[in-house]
DNA sequence: CCAGTACTTAGGTTG
DNA sequence: TAAGTACTGG
């Protein structure tokens, strides 16, 4: 039993007594992640199969460090066959794989927040209604609340209450739009986020024998953050554990912060209805910080009045006060950040990587960015825009999305005309205007012209034979040929490799993009090489969870000694040496949308309990009196959390001045030196894109238009911006007619030649 | 069809 | 400010 030994005493009995319903209520930094591992390892040190155990963590970051933290304690391999994740992908897998009995494909794709909105933009418009009342994001919003709460589209247009609330927002056609949006991603063979948890749940409901099964074969469920399930979550978990009722959820009231997508505290009450002999654990020693920021921490929090009592201390040392530091701009408080990490890093020779900037709202990233990058600080930004939601990595991953599933809809969409093959925006308005009409996925439209009839004229209709073929031909290729093999075919065949190949000398962005698709090459290749069977991973497989991926998932290698900058709620779970909490500003955090209720106020405050608490030595709190909001300087007034910590361990500090600690030959005192300079620099910068000013000069004047010469296939030309070319090909007719021209310097391009002015050069 | 430009509008957090 | 879209001229 000595691997229990590190554990206290409220923590051994939380992992020890692993049958029945248990509750542990995990103060901050109390070793919360500690008790499910061990809690685990203890199950299965005691014969516990390891198939038998359903964990779901927070992020599937800290699924992988926890399965291989139990193979460390109980050795072996048995801990792969836990089933743990997020609960995203684990049920995306159960869906997956019975995926049949909700008539969808098993490779069904999962649709990303843009998909979704670009689906919704597009059923709004059909329905005729005005994008200026139902703004995607917010009818998104909507739906997804609905599905959160198990709604049907069905039931919501049927349910008297949300036909009040729609009427009063003046958004009476709301259940409409959810209905032609479920319809349509469904004819698309695609699930939304909401939909892997809504799903889940009509699986669950409507086929008892699945439920059974999986009742069955999850004898011991875990969730981790329960706080934040919301209720599709809940639903899951009460139905699988129903027979034999060994669940355990672990989370702590205080860092609930999920309530906007749909999080319920309600669901910890519900816990004591739904298990009345439950046992209950409460963790509440800290080990992670210093008396000061417990204390700090606590001095806030308890102005909340929706609370379980708990009294979080720590027998750690009293450590330093949280520092509060007032800037004049928030581009001033960047500079002023980055050079007191600089500081403190050189004069406690530290590692970068024990720093983070939390922040509560994505775009105050920039002034940090900014700042570090003229220090040559490196730093790591997680979250904002994904590596896989960038364009061009979603165009290459749109190819694998229609091989896998050739009705993706919003896939075709990106792909059908890029690289560029002729196919222009009429031409896919009435394919989808088809599709609707008959009620299929576009694909099956252009896959099928005899069977639906299109008016589209007969060269556009070969060139989309021709992509049907070729997409086809990576369909048969999916089983069979190995990941990376396939999609470097893909990516070379298909022309994404080449085009930006091409653009890769216009500048930094272009041969960005293009290391970007080397590293997605590069990543399935790892994933390629990292089989476990025989078998070869396919592209398929990888596709299973891509959509599910996030910044926090990755764990690269020369991330390793970087600056953190996150949100807050990402940093839900982490633990940083030193944090900077900046942005303390009334509006901003507290959210200026969040002060309308008590209860929204009091998650902001959870939220600052979280970021604090994230903190293991110090903690330093950021404002700024002024920060640019949308082009102009806006004031603004410290935080209220700042007054509401208990004075005893705060310390104030003036960037000018304050410089106790001797040699000040750092950033921060160079900084401190000119505080005014942040307009001014901007001014020294070069003009932009100089480059492109010197372009116009080479623009000749007009030449000889070519409508007075008869232009044939085979015919040199001479184009006034891409030079000298060759024609390919010539179609269409009248206004219409266009050439298709081969310009060495810029590759093909199809040109309407009414108007591109063409010179015949022999 | 393509590409450059004028115009508009942004509510915040995530899987 | 900045990004995304609608418009327009070739």
């Amino acid at each position: 039993m000595d691997y229990l030994d590190g554990l206290n005493d409220s923590q051994r009995a939380a992992a020890e007594n692993f049958e029945g319903p248990t509750m542990v209520i995990a103060g901050a930094g109390s070793g919360k992640t500690r008790v499910l591992t061990y809690r685990i390892a203890h199950m299965i040190r005691q014969g516990v199969d390891p198939f038998n155990i359903m964990a779901l963590t927070f992020t599937n970051k800290a699924a992988r460090e926890m399965t291989e933290r139990i193979s460390n304690i109980i050795g072996g391999t048995e801990a792969k066959n836990i089933t743990m994740g997020t609960f995203h992908s684990v049920f995306s897998r159960i869906l997956r794989y019975n995926a049949d009995r909700l008539g969808y494909p098993s490779n069904f794709t999962i649709y990303d927040t843009q998909d979704s909105k670009s689906v919704l933009k597009d059923v709004i418009k059909e329905l005729a209604l005005d994008d200026k009342i139902y703004k995607p994001g917010m009818v998104l919003g909507r739906i997804s609340s609905a599905k959160n709460n198990l709604i049907s589209p069905e039931a919501y247009a049927q349910n008297q209450e949300i036909i009040q609330e729609d009427h009063m927002s003046k958004r009476p056609e709301l259940g409409r739009i959810y209905l032609a949006y479920a319809t349509r991603c469904f004819k698309a063979g695609a699930m939304d986020f909401d939909d892997l948890l809504y799903k889940t749940n009509v699986l669950l409901r409507d086929f008892p024998d699945v439920l059974q099964y999986y009742q069955h074969k999850f004898k011991y469920i875990l969730v981790d953050e329960y706080q934040d399930t919301n209720y599709a979550q809940y639903l899951i978990v009460k139905k699988l554990a129903a027979v034999f009722e060994n669940i355990c959820v672990v989370g702590d009231d205080a860092q609930s912060i999920y309530s906007f997508r749909g999080a319920n505290i309600q669901n910890i009450l519900n816990f004591k209805k739904d298990y009345p002999d439950f046992s209950i654990f409460k963790l509440e020693q800290n080990y992670r910080s210093t008396k000061s920021i417990v204390e700090a921490a606590n001095s806030v929090i308890a102005r909340n009045e929706d609370q379980i009592q708990k009294n979080v201390w720590t027998d750690n040392v009293l450590g330093k006060p949280i520092t509060i530091i007032k800037t004049l701009t928030d581009n001033e408080e960047g500079r002023v950040i980055a050079g007191k990490i600089y500081d403190i890093k050189q004069g406690e020779g530290l590692d970068f990587s024990d720093f983070a900037v939390l922040y509560r709202t994505n775009k105050q990233s920039r002034a940090f960015e900014e700042a570090f990058r003229k220090l040559n600080m490196p730093y790591k930004i997680y979250g904002g825009l994904s590596f896989y939601q960038r364009r061009e990595i979603k165009d290459l991953l749109s190819y694998f999305r229609l091989t896998a599933n050739p009705k993706d809809e919003e896939a075709l969409k990106r792909v059908i005309n890029y690289p560029k093959r002729g196919i222009g925006k009429t031409s896919i308005e009435n394919i989808i205007i088809a599709a609707n009409q008959y009620g299929v996925s576009p694909w099956e439209v252009i896959a099928g012209f005899d069977q639906y009839p299109v008016s589209l004229n007969a060269s556009t209709k070969s060139k989309l034979t021709e992509f049907v073929t070729m997409i086809r031909s990576f369909t048969a290729q999916l089983e069979s040929t190995p990941a990376y093999e396939l999609a470097y075919h893909i990516a070379k065949s298909s022309g994404v490799l080449k085009d930006l190949y091409n653009e890769k000398d216009k500048g930094p962005e272009e041969v960005e993009r293009y290391q970007n698709i080397e590293e997605l090459l590069g990543g399935i290749r790892a994933f390629s090489a990292n089989q476990t069977d025989d078998e070869p991973r396919t592209l398929s497989e990888f596709m299973m969870d891509v959509a599910l991926l996030t910044d926090a998932d990755q764990d690269k290698e020369d991330d390793k000694n970087k600056i953190t900058m996150m949100t807050i709620h990402s940093s839900k779970g982490l633990e940083f040496p030193h944090v900077f909490l900046v942005g303390l500003e009334e509006n901003l955090f507290p959210s200026q949308m969040a002060l309308n209720t008590r209860s929204e106020l009091e998650e902001e405050r959870r939220l600052f309990y979280v970021a604090v608490t994230r903190a293991e030595h110090t903690c330093t709190i950021s404002y700024a009196v002024s920060r640019f909001i949308w082009g102009n300087l806006t004031s603004s007034e410290p935080s209220r959390f700042i007054s509401e910590i208990n004075p005893d361990y705060v310390k104030h500090e003036s960037p000018y001045g304050d410089r106790v600690g001797g040699r000040s030959l750092s950033a921060n005192a160079r900084v401190a030196e000119r505080p005014f300079t942040g307009g001014l620099n901007r001014m020294q910068e070069p003009p932009p894109n100089l480059r492109s000013i010197s372009d116009l000069g080479t623009s000749p004047a007009a030449g000889k238009s070519s409508s007075s010469v008869e232009l044939k296939v085979g015919y040199n030309v001479n184009h006034e911006r891409f030079g000298k070319g060759k024609i390919i090909k010539i179609e269409g007719q009248g206004d219409d007619k266009k050439a298709t021209i081969f310009f060495p310097k810029e590759g093909s391009k199809t040109l309407l030649m009414r108007f591109a002015k063409l010179e015949v050069i022999d």
